[in-house]
DNA sequence: CCAGGACGGGAGAGCGCTCTCGCGCAATCT
DNA sequence: AGATTGCGCGAGAGCGCTCTCCCGTCCTGG
């Protein structure tokens, strides 16, 4: 591996030793501080080009001139402005990443950016976009403005691509994207089906994962709390859930909605109470109304897991910490939202790339809730 | 709906009516697509220098010009290239999101994208940033290399300005920025004096508020779980609650020092009653050694709050869930964020402006734990 | 009635970079 | 030996934008 740009605070210059060839000139020009191509192209006594070829490592370029820029560049404590290197080449080594969520008159907002969902996607993004060298811009779309500032943004080359992240099922920002012919990928299958790569997790088998498990714990009236059904993860993992019950017997699922949130949970637990007093068994769509349903068996006296077993999905950092700790269903969210921002990148680079999906396995976390 | 652009890679235009002087040519030159200042110009019948002043808003333009601009804009689709703006004005409209940690040996990061202050502290800045036109570049910065990337993004001018959170107080990151005398704003005071803006929260009188509030509630004798005592934070927190304490008559406050995780807290919890075993009362300086303390208090079979009562430090949503539900001490986060936006923005604005901070108050949130 | 502003608009010079083109030189082929 | 190829480098044209000049026009005051 050849030396990585030196870098170094960049302040500066590593004592100026009168090059070889070097002229009595100062290694920065009166500019406004940066040193350009053009100052180690001097420093070096080579063109302008020679330097940018070194710099990116295109065609090829005699050893020893590239040494000679190379002592150049670290001398100048050179580092390229992307700004004019995006402007011609139209790349900018960067995406964007889209946080989604539909405006709702209730709630200011259906994004919850204190939601730990959120970090670990971004932090999964992170960690493939860096060694890639790609910075990930992020801005929330909430808005059709909002929307239409993200589509913009991509039109004119401020980014190369999106990495979307909805948080509703009925979100327009993915038809927007594959419409204008953008870049893009989103995390979780979109609603209706377009031509766009996307990252899931098999919410079916992860749903059938917590049904089996409730089975094997010698579970026979099981309950369901479901998401929204418009989002078709919370429509997998309770169908999923359906079947495999009934594949083990238990035709009927008694099922509440919820819109995953705690109190949600609450309700939806209350309700199933209500109706079916001799439950043993409750699957919830995520952890948080997993975590509402067990406040609200306390609350009517039935013990976790003794008298009820509880099956969550997400395995958030809550569900650890609450107590009992939650059994749910593990989705990788790291490796996913890495995956993610491997196909961007691989779409960028390749336009006519086909329209991929990936799949990850989920696996079951068993805690003390069930 | 409006027919949303058609599509087509970009590739091109709502229907160009013959606008009124408009000349027979394309509204978008054979180009790359996006249609530039110099289309805009050309429909509009003026100079690519007119057309600029309309965008920008900078000089007086007539009305009737502007609105024959504007129209142009609309028709064509016009929106300006960032990277070509940039090159000149040597501003990005971008600043850096930097999320600082150490490396450590132990463990891969002490950056925990899962815990929820990362996505609150982004969502705060989010809401500051986005009415001002200016996007987030995130950037997690653990190696000496990282902190380089930082540091040369922002020197040449990929981006303003920096917020950067840190996880650690010997980072050494907000040192690097003051050196190279580039616009920051960090969260929280820095581990070292130095010349750099900052927001925190008053955390004196957040354990003060801590203090009283056990003080009040009868107990008499309290104990501490404290943060590392070279987080600045860790410090002064323990120092507040144990002055309070002693304004209160408990000359002597039992101090355990844990690590900011709930392992370290169920460990300090854990020790504190060895040596002991009257407690009633007890602070730690974040919410989740408190969990842990709560874990530790109930393994030994005493009540929270019955027989001891705790209080944590975050007000953290993992707290709102848990049971009992935590009393703690809140900090406006994100509001907190917000202001650090603001005066990064004011900063890059002005870069002759006072070196700043801002003490946001506390504020106690009773639940059941204490 | 004419000089002096004030103001609105155009022309053009770059910002720092990449990339195509072409040239010179050495190596290879006929 | 001459002709041909190929490779490495330099020259120079922009990418799309802003901004400083400068010039023409209209308004105002002496």
């Amino acid at each position: 591996m050849e030396a990585t740009p030196p870098t170094g605070l960049g302040v500066v210059a590593t004592a100026h030793d009168g090059g070889p060839t070097g002229p009595p000139e100062r290694a920065r020009a009166a500019g406004s501080g940066a040193p350009t191509l053009e100052d180690v192209a001097r420093v070096a006594g080579v063109s302008r080009a020679t330097v940018s070829r070194v710099v990116n490592g295109q065609r090829r370029v005699a050893a020893e001139i590239q040494a000679v820029v190379r002592e150049a560049i670290a001398t100048t404590g050179y580092v390229p402005n992307l700004a004019a290197r995006s402007l011609v080449t139209r790349r900018t080594g960067a995406v964007i990443v889209v946080v989604s969520g539909v405006e709702e008159q209730g709630s200011p907002s259906t994004i919850d950016f204190a939601d730990p969902f959120f970090g670990r996607v971004v932090g999964g993004m992170l960690r493939a976009l860096r060694p890639r060298d790609v910075d990930p811009i992020l801005m929330l779309a909430e808005t059709d403005s909002d929307r239409a500032r993200v589509l913009s943004s991509l039109r004119n080359g401020n980014a190369d691509g999106a990495l979307v992240v909805s948080t509703r099922g009925d979100d327009p920002m993915p038809r927007l994207l594959v419409e204008a012919g953008l870049p893009a990928v989103v995390f979780a299958r979109p609603g209706r089906p377009i031509p766009l790569s996307f990252v899931d997790v098999a919410n079916r088998d992860g749903a059938r994962l917590a049904a089996e498990h409730l089975v094997a714990r010698g579970c026979r009236h099981v309950a369901a709390i479901s998401g929204p059904l418009d989002v078709p993860s919370a429509q997998d993992r309770l169908s999923g859930f359906q079947d495999a019950m009934a594949r083990h017997g238990q035709a009927f699922v008694p099922t509440v909605g919820g819109n995953f949130t705690y109190e949600s949970g609450v309700a939806a637990m209350t309700s199933l109470l209500d109706g079916y007093q001799d439950l043993d068994g409750v699957f919830a769509s995520n952890d948080l109304m997993a975590l509402g349903a067990i406040e609200a068996l306390q609350a009517a006296r039935r013990r976790v897991p003794d008298d009820v077993r509880v099956v969550g999905f997400d395995d958030s950092s809550l569900g650890a910490l609450s107590r009992p700790a939650l059994t749910s269903v593990r989705q990788p969210i790291e490796e996913m939202a890495a995956e993610m921002a491997r196909i961007l990148l691989d779409t960028i680079a390749d336009p006519g790339r086909r329209v991929t999906s990936t799949i990850f396995e989920p696996t079951l976390r068993i805690r003390d809730s069930a």
